[in-house]
DNA sequence: TGTTAACTGTTAACGGTGTTCACTCTAGGC
DNA sequence: GCCTAGAGTGAACACCGTTAACAGTTAACA
């Protein structure tokens, strides 16, 4: 019987979805090892034969969310089949409504510091596999969207050769694209996250109450950068 | 005598170096109660003659980072005379600089999210005090820029009744700017922390190993867009 | 000046955390 | 049917923030 291995992964299964649950309610702080083996009706030592320590639990469950949002986006740009702009705009909402529904969940995985200083091994871990699979998602649709309609892109010679050197080693993962426009796709995605960023911790709310017009204005500049005609705010 | 006050300020000016101290060399985590008994040779008790709580030190420590950031920028654009233009060029740039060099501190102090989801009553602590004064430098330096020299800027139609509504809201402390001015405004703010953020938290990393010619262009972009003429990159 | 009150620090303790070790028991493989 | 690997337990360690009761010093006041 291959039971004791089924067994092993549904109770892992349910380690993880304790700590989700336990994150959900009561934010990153809330997800302790005791209390997850409390949640399950489990002494502390006995999550040491699933995780070789918290950190690794909450890398878990980090690795979890990151795919949990990726397939959530690939289903909601995938459902559309309009063009590929309005996906993109689709991409970004949906973004924003995951973190501002669950902002628990975006701040434990987009606001913990990507440990990389000294970038010697990387040692590759699913959670930053999973982070990659993330960011695919974004750099495909913008590669596609360049390979249908390619839009208007700074000169190499605006950016200077070092950062062209730098975005033309990046051209691979956007299919091959200029450097210019990896740039502007760059940019997107730097406003974006930023914007999102700043909203979900709260660093908006002292100038806007509300940063829903905010965010469509902004979305609909950055849209335009990208050479698509976005829906327009107001 | 007077001894009895000076000493207790002198302590709580050392509890709060050693928290500091505490915090360059080992991040946020390390700055704890015990340790910053320990790092002055007291006992922990000790230290609640001086903070309610942990909490309140670590808030009293943001509050002194806030301030001494603010005044290091400060005289950094005041030493300046040239143009607004380089002043603000220099402030982004050593808002910069600062968040590199002190990571933990810029961790500490921006990525913590904002204690204020419902706001009933605002209870305004010295750090949101200290925050409102880091924020007036931005805004006090374009709103100069705009009264100098007024920067061209969306019209009302085109940001939509609802975002005009909100920015025309905080025109009092842009010096009667606009909406569509403090659009921009906001925009470059929004920009800059984004920029800075996703460097010093590492998200950066992955598609650019040195994001200073990438931020040099960015700050030539925003800048740009408050028509100022800075430094071309590259 | 002597008394009193406030202030600063201590020790002991409570409940909480992540983690390790030695142990038991049960289920699977030979 | 033995035997081993795995899952789970209880006790313990070292840490954490916090509280309570207590002691010594110092400022203020009658």
């Amino acid at each position: 019987m291959v039971t004791r291995d089924r067994r092993r992964a549904a109770t892992l299964a349910e380690i993880k979805a304790a700590a989700r649950r336990l994150l959900v309610s009561g934010g990153t702080s809330a997800v302790g090892l005791r209390a997850v083996a409390r949640e399950l009706g489990l002494t502390p030592p006995a999550l040491y034969r699933y995780f070789p320590s918290h950190e690794a639990l909450i890398g878990a469950l980090v690795t979890d969310l990151y795919d949990e949002l990726t397939t959530a986006l690939m289903d909601l740009a995938g459902a559309d089949d309009g063009d590929l702009g309005a996906k993109l705009y689709l991409l970004a909402n949906g973004l924003r409504d995951w973190a501002l529904a669950h902002p628990a969940e975006f701040g434990l995985v987009f606001g913990t510091a990507v440990p990389n200083p000294e970038g010697d091994e990387h040692e590759v871990t699913p959670g930053h596999q999973a982070a990659m699979r993330f960011g695919g998602l974004f750099k495909e649709l913008v590669a596609q969207i360049w390979h249908q309609k390619p839009f208007q892109h700074p000169a190499d010679e605006q950016l200077g050769t070092v950062l062209v050197e730098q975005l033309t080693a990046e051209s691979e993962h956007f299919h091959g694209m200029p450097a210019g426009a990896i740039y502007l796709s760059l940019n997107y995605w730097t406003r974006l996250y930023g914007l999102i960023c700043m909203e979900v911790f709260g660093q908006l709310h002292w100038v806007l109450p509300d940063a829903a017009a905010y965010f469509e204005a902004q979305l609909y500049e950055i849209g335009q950068a990208l050479g698509l005609d976005c829906p327009e705010p107001g």
